[in-house]
DNA sequence: ATGAAAGCGCTAACAT
DNA sequence: ATGTTAGCGCTTTCAT
C-alpha cells in the first residue's frame, strides 16, 4: 500500500499548521473563522493529494468509532437478512458503520464475537443473543456498554429490546387454525429455553384453551436444532399418524423442513392438512399452495433498534422493552 | 461507558512498565526474557481489572487493523450467505475480523463503502464488483490496496479474482438440456454488462451451436434487474408461446421467479418444460420436482479469497485468477 | 485568524 | 531483565 498522506501533508502542502486544516476538512470553517482563501487553498489540496483522513487515529482522540456491532444467530434466517438491511441503511443515516457476526446459535462463538467487538472499540451493539449467553449481557450491563437486544430476550435481565410479540402472534396463528375449522391441531417448536420460542407454547396452548381445545396439547412436537430435519421429518409422521388436519410451524426453517417432507408424503395442502406458519420465507413462493404465515415488521425491528442505540450512545436515558405486532398473510393453506 | 483499564493502569498496577505489561500480554514474555514472576502478576491484574486492550491504539501504532472489508452485490443473494459465512469462518482463523456492506448493485452504494473501508483502514478488500465499478477498481490498483475480486471480474482489468468458470458451467447446463431430448431451449438472463453474465450467455450460444440448435437462439430472453417480476413473467409466457420445451435459468433469482410463474400457469415440470438452473435456492426444496442446477463451490472461493488476500496483505507476489468448476445437481426437472 | 503542542493507548527501539 | 520514550494521525486547548 503506497504512503497515506496525512493531514500535517496537506498543512505543509498549503502552508499552513494542521489545526486548520483539520478545522475546515471537518467542516468547521466557519464557527473556526478560517481565512476564506485559505480554507479554499486548503480544500483544494486535499482534494489533488487525494486526502483520506485515518478513522483510526481520530477514534483513538475522540473515544468514537461511530461503527455498531450486530451480531446475528445465522446469516441464513429470513430474520437475519432482512433486519441487517434495515440495521444497515438506518446506521448509515446516522453516519454509522455495522460490523456484522454471526453466531450460529453457538454461546461460545457469540461471546468471541462479542469480545471482539467490544475491543474494537464499537459504539454499542445491536445483539440477537443465543442460548446461554445470559453472562455476557450481565457483562455489557456492568460495564456499561451500549447495546440493544432484538428478536430475543431474557425474561429475568432487564435491558433494552426490541422484538415482535410472540406470544400474541402464535395465538393468532393457532386461532387461524381453529376458526377454519380445524380440530387436531398440531405444533412443531424447537427443544429451547430460549424464552421467545417459549412464549409462541404459550401463545398456542392458550388459543387451545381459550377454544376449548386443551386436549391437542398433545399435538406439540419438539425438535432438536442440531437435528432439524430428522426431527421435523419425525415430528409430522407422528401428527399425521395421530390425525392431525393442521400443523402450526413455530419457525420458517421449521416450516419450510416441514413442507418438504409434506410434500414426500404425498399429503396435499390444505385438503389433507392445513398450514401455518411463523415466519414467511421465500421458499413458500414455490409451493404450490400459498401459505398463511405471521410476518415479522424486520424493517422496523431493525429501525427502532438502531434508534435506540443511537440514544443510549448519547447518553439519553433509555428503556425500552417493544412488542411490535405481526403481519398476518392469508394464503390457501388454511383452506379458502 | 466506565473508565476503560488501559495498559499503564495495570503497569501502575503492578508496579512496572507499560512496555513489560504490552510484551506479556502479547504472548512475548519468553522472547523478551520477562521474570516469570512478574509476568504472571501482570496477567494476574490484567485479569482482575479486566483489561481489554484497544485495538485502535494498536492499530494506529502498528498501522494494520485485521480488519478485511467484504462488499456484497446483494444480502438476499444465496452465494451471499454462502460465501459471507466461508469467509468469515477462514478470516476467523487468520485471526481478521471482516466487515460486511452491501451495495445493492448499485455501483455509487459500492463506491460509497470502498470509502467508508478504506478510511476504516482495512487491511484488504474482497468485492463482488457491480456494474460501472470500473473506475473504483481501478483506483484501488493505482493506490495499491489489497483487494481481491469474486464472483464477478472485469476482462479489461488485470486483477486477482475467484469465480466459478460461467463459461463453462452455462455450456453443460444447456447441454444437459439438450441431451435429455429438448429440441427449443429458451435461457433468461439479466439484462447487464456484467461478464460473468455475459459468459453464461456464451456458454448457452456455444453448447446450441455444438449441437447444431443454433436457431434455438431466438429463444434468449433478457430481463432488466429492477423489474425482475415482470420480465421474467413476460418471458416465461413468450417462450411457452413460442413452444419451448426447456428453460435455463442464469441465476437462482431468475428461476425462483421463473418457477412461481410456471406453477401459475399450471405447467407441469418435467412434462410440459424441462428446467435447470444456474445456482440453487433453498426455495427449490418446495418446488414439488427437484430441480437440476449448478452448484457454485462457495465454501471454496470463500476461503481461497480469504487465503489470496492474505498473500497479498503479507507482500508475497500473488497473481491469481482462478475459475473453479461448478458442481452439477441432478434432480428429475428434465425428465428421469 | 492562525499556530504550537499535548495527548488519546499502544508498540518497539533504545537505554540501562 | 526492566524502564524510558518517541511517535502513529488526529483533535482541541491555549497562546498569540
Amino acid at each position: 500500500m503506497k504512503k497515506k498522506i496525512a493531514l500535517k501533508d496537506i498543512a505543509q502542502h498549503v502552508g499552513v499548521s494542521t489545526a486548520l486544516v483539520s478545522y475546515v476538512l471537518n467542516g468547521r470553517a466557519e464557527e473556526k473563522r478560517v481565512g476564506k482563501e485559505i480554507a479554499e487553498k486548503i480544500r483544494e489540496a486535499a482534494d489533488t493529494l487525494n486526502y483520506r483522513p485515518n478513522q483510526i487515529a481520530k477514534s483513538l482522540k475522540t473515544n468514537r468509532t461511530n461503527t455498531v456491532g450486530l451480531i446475528v444467530a445465522d446469516i441464513n434466517y429470513r430474520f437475519t437478512s432482512g433486519v441487517t438491511r434495515a440495521i444497515e441503511a438506518e446506521a448509515g443515516k446516522n453516519n454509522y458503520t455495522v460490523i456484522l457476526g454471526s453466531s450460529d446459535e453457538d454461546h461460545s462463538k457469540f461471546a468471541e464475537l462479542v469480545n471482539v467487538l467490544v475491543n474494537r472499540q464499537v459504539d454499542g451493539l445491536i445483539l440477537v443473543p443465543v442460548e446461554k449467553s445470559e453472562s455476557q449481557i450481565e457483562w455489557l450491563k456492568k460495564h456499561e456498554i451500549p447495546f440493544v437486544l432484538i428478536d430475543r430476550n431474557f425474561p429475568g435481565i432487564q435491558a433494552n429490546h426490541i422484538a415482535v410479540d410472540n406470544f400474541r402472534t402464535a395465538y393468532q396463528c393457532t386461532q387461524h387454525l381453529i376458526k377454519t375449522g380445524h380440530k387436531k391441531i398440531g405444533f412443531i417448536n424447537y427443544k429451547t429455553t430460549l424464552y421467545h420460542l417459549r412464549e409462541r407454547d404459550r401463545g398456542y396452548f392458550q388459543a387451545l384453551e381459550d377454544h376449548g381445545l386443551k386436549n391437542n396439547s398433545k399435538f406439540k412436537k419438539e425438535i432438536r436444532e442440531k437435528h432439524v430435519q430428522e426431527d421435523v421429518l419425525r415430528s409430522v409422521q407422528e401428527l399425521v399418524a395421530q390425525g392431525c388436519d393442521g400443523i402450526f410451524f413455530a419457525t420458517d426453517i421449521i416450516a419450510i423442513n416441514g413442507l418438504k417432507y409434506i410434500n414426500g408424503m404425498q399429503l396435499r395442502v390444505p385438503e389433507d392438512l392445513a398450514i401455518v406458519s411463523f415466519d414467511e420465507a421465500e421458499a413458500f413462493e414455490l409451493f404450490y399452495c400459498p401459505i398463511t404465515h405471521a410476518r415479522q415488521p424486520l424493517e422496523e425491528i431493525g429501525k427502532i433498534a438502531v434508534n435506540t442505540l443511537m440514544d443510549i450512545i448519547n447518553h439519553n436515558q433509555v428503556n425500552r422493552q417493544i412488542y411490535l405486532e405481526a403481519g398476518f398473510v392469508l394464503g390457501r393453506s388454511c383452506g379458502e
